[in-house]
DNA sequence: ACAAACATGTAACCAGTTACATGATTCA
DNA sequence: TGAATCATGTAACTGGTTACATGTTTGT
């Protein structure tokens, strides 16, 4: 693919839950190559390139695939606000809450018709039951979500203001 | 509170959605003073500060606690692996979801405890129920994010291999 | 002819971690 | 007296975004 391709591929494939920015994908492409992990051809129009998995590069790819996910220091700015919730008072982190609740609503529509696309897709067989496994897991986190958010707020109606 | 007590404070307060390094911590707390939004004061000890918020810095904090949430760009490395879990087959992908499972375990019976532990605190009355509203948080997103660990092991038992 | 999409790349900048260096205080 | 804890700070580095600059190809 070009790197071009690989940013449309993140973005409209693994959106929901990754992201690259070109600043990242051009210059990662250009050191992959360097290192012989990937080899850089030239694509069908002028100025493009197409990359492409070499064997070294595949084995580099399973091994980190393999390899357990390295944790990032939590940082959630909903939380935070809720923790300092006394300090805005109840009605502001109602409105905080609410709003990430119309988001959640909204993404759970967005897996359900990402479900239902799958389930007529016929290509890429062998992949689709690990997909499907991460949309079930967006669903189940928008859904857990949403449940909080609705608890909360019923809590948040009773607090002193 | 001096830069150090506010490490301590925010690993052991706020550790499970926020984290903050010293590396990042100094460095702010200097740029907050010199910005006028917290006062830097003699500690009780050679060589050591307290810092206090300001009038000004308090209606900063306001400000941005009021402020939504900026969403940061996901990243999520289990789902990443997951996406491609054909590339490393179902045994490798249970491994992984395995081990997930099992911190979730952990994490559920330590939001529990710290439940436990707040129903008995009686200081901080007016904090109280907004640091529940945030245990409680963490508990459903653990116990959902469980949940499709179960399922997805049921599900990765029947994927061909 | 023009707009939209395809395509590449860099520079400036920001956020953040890790490791290191240094030293004071407390307590067993 | 020595270890643990309290305490401050910096430097090097990594990761990442955003904005910019530039140009090509396709389709209407």
């Amino acid at each position: 693919m070009s790197g071009y391709a690989v940013r449309e591929a993140i973005r409209d494939q693994l959106g929901h839950f990754w992201s690259e920015s070109f600043g990242q994908i051009y210059p990662t492409l250009a050191s992959l190559s360097a290192a012989g992990l990937v080899l850089k051809a030239a694509g069908d129009r002028s100025r493009s390139s197409t990359f492409s998995l070499t064997p070294s590069g595949r084995a580099r790819l399973l091994e980190l695939l393999r390899a357990p996910e390295v944790t990032t220091p939590p940082r959630n700015g909903l939380m935070l606000r809720v923790f300092f919730g006394h300090t805005i008072g109840p009605d502001a982190v109602a409105a905080l809450i609410e709003q990430t609740r119309q988001q959640l609503v909204l993404q759970i529509a967005t897996f359900e018709a990402i479900a239902r696309m799958m389930d007529q897709e016929t290509d890429y067989a062998e992949h689709r039951p690990y997909w499907q496994l991460t949309v079930s897991a967006g669903r189940h986190g928008a859904v857990g979500a949403l449940a909080w958010c609705d608890e909360a707020l019923e809590a948040l109606a009773t607090f002193p203001r």
